[in-house]
DNA sequence: TCGCTTCACTGATACGTTTCAGTGAAACGC
DNA sequence: GCGTTTCACTGAAACGTATCAGTGAAGCGA
């Protein structure tokens, strides 16, 4: 009720006998004497003001905002990934403004164009199509930092990037050495593009290593793709080994198998990649992203481009395996 | 580079040859010819025009968006509430701006105080701390609804209200009728009120039914609370059963007991609370709330309030149990 | 003393919309 | 045919800040 209206720059100017233009450099530390800065404080502080954002964002076009568009927030990583950044941006007094393509393109131009309309001074992004048109632009009139794999051609501020081609290669290998030789690999949804490079990637590994493998597409989520999973585990020649793009397939995998009573390793062998927390619960054998340093350089890199302090740097993330109970060798049949 | 300034919506006037205040009501729909509507869509078509948020926020005092302040996203469920309430409001053409309090009472202040500044049409909430006074102003100034247990004192728009007294007792129950009598109870950490409903529930509840309880405060998310579980499974006397107050502290217990060689549930019984998508994979009986349903009641509260539909409406959330297999009875010793 | 720079501050304008108080014309009731 | 509504629209004033181009005074070197 009460209500009382907010202080505006022009009251707490008018208690200390300046202009607002003076009060508004006082308050941001610009070129002021020592004693007006006091002044200015005092009587902010008296009348409780403190700028509106909006308004600070209509006359400076900056927001001290820094949107995360994620891919699909579907996925547990990725959801970890966006608590981290939300986290790592607070600590440097910038806030995260979090939107999810849900794996859509078309979705995630609309709400990247959004995002620029909303004046964040920066964006991280996890892209669901990097070959997308509106990029360029985008990056033109704002920092963008590209988390991933197949990124912006160039146009991006800067990009953190995971070496997914070795990864892929160690997981790939790792479950060749423990004697698997057909195995099915469940990939998320992604736009149809001529290059998918790890996919394409997987493949080329796959013939190297002289395995047998099946490449299906398996949404986001944990839900969809156990419904792919559950195809796959009925066939009568059903592969000996999974190989899951994301820990939230493998976990889709494994509440297939549950389901037709089948237990992992034993009945299938299921190899993960992220390294999600839970992961280490379910005993599930996964490539593993040092997800603290990406949100580390991801925030630090948006950050300092914001600032207009760094251009296009590009830092790239060595994946590790981390061995658990999910991949043994096959059983006889 | 290119960067082509944005239209505005005066350049819409001078094209169509009407005032900028008639553009505005054309595009909002309102009180306009049918004949102008056209002109003035065509236009706006041509020229690329989208009104700018920022402004029409300073103006108008609205910006679409609500404001999702989660008391703490270390808790994997709260994540899973958090993107299904992003979700939901993003297909009503709602935005969600969404902030983590990571259980800190002074944060949540902030960032609650942050939201409304930015214009939020409407505030969701968990509250850390429920009792503090200045929710009573926030709510005076913009619509809030509270999502959980304790909760605003009446204050808010509307709430979603956890029926958490049952859920206690139909746990602590099931529990008690596989023939537990020694249990620990682990809660996410809490400012320190007075009143606890939940906890003092618990005690009493322990009480009716002749449980020797002992309850632990174990952080929020799975690493606090695995290390309070290592402490409490490594005594002597250690329960025979541990009913954890979220799915992410019973997550805590399962690492814990892993890594000192116990099974659940042969060697520790684990009951959970809220049912997050990974409990089906790891067994875990746990009291089952239905997330969409919270998620859309609380969607639809917040969008009524913020065009002032509605007043404080209450929705009560019945608890269910997920009977699963981490609870057996104990082993004799 | 003079000119030049630096400093601390002011006045005005810009940012791009919404919205309030009209305004003239047409429609309406009687 | 006259007063009253309604309609479609206009002009101007918000909204609350940042910032640009000055401005007068002080400081400085020669």
């Amino acid at each position: 009720m009460a209500q009382r209206k907010r202080a505006t720059i022009r009251e707490v100017a008018q208690a200390t006998g300046l202009s607002p233009a003076a009060v508004s450099y006082a308050l941001r530390g610009m070129q002021v004497s020592e004693e007006t800065m006091q002044r200015v404080r005092q009587a902010a502080a008296e009348l409780g003001y403190e700028a509106d954002p909006i308004a600070r964002a209509l006359a400076s076009g900056r927001t001290g905002m820094i949107g995360l568009l994620c891919g699909s927030l579907e996925d547990l990583w990725q959801q970890s990934l966006a608590v981290g950044i939300g986290r790592a941006l607070r600590d440097k007094d910038r806030y995260a403004l979090i939107l999810d393509a849900a794996g859509d393109p078309a979705r995630e131009r609309t709400l990247a164009l959004q995002l620029r309309d909303q004046r964040v001074d920066g964006l991280i992004v996890q892209p669901v199509d990097p070959a997308a048109r509106f990029w360029a632009d985008l990056a033109d009139s704002l920092p963008v930092v590209a988390i991933g794999d197949a990124l912006l051609h160039g146009h991006t501020a800067a990009e953190v990037v995971f070496d997914n081609r070795r990864g892929v290669t160690m997981a790939l290998e790792y479950v060749r050495d423990k004697g698997h030789r057909h195995v099915a690999v469940l990939t998320p949804t992604r736009p149809s593009t001529p290059d998918r490079p790890a996919d394409v990637h997987v493949i080329a590994e796959a013939e190297r290593l002289g395995l047998d493998i099946d490449v299906r597409t398996a949404g986001q989520g944990l839900a969809d793709s156990a419904e792919v999973a559950t195809g796959l585990l009925t066939r009568p020649d059903r592969p000996t080994a999974v190989f899951c793009f994301s820990d939230s397939i493998a976990y889709g995998v494994y509440k297939a198998a549950g389901e037709l009573g089948l237990s992992v390793p034993q009945d299938v062998a299921v190899m993960g990649y992220d390294d999600h927390p839970m992961s280490e619960l379910l005993g599930l054998t996964t490539v593993n992203w040092d997800l603290d340093g990406i949100v580390r350089a991801a925030v630090k890199l948006v950050v300092a481009a914001s600032d207009g302090k760094a251009h296009h740097r590009r830092i790239v993330q060595a994946p590790g395996l981390r061995e658990r109970l999910s991949v043994q060798p096959p059983a006889r049949r």
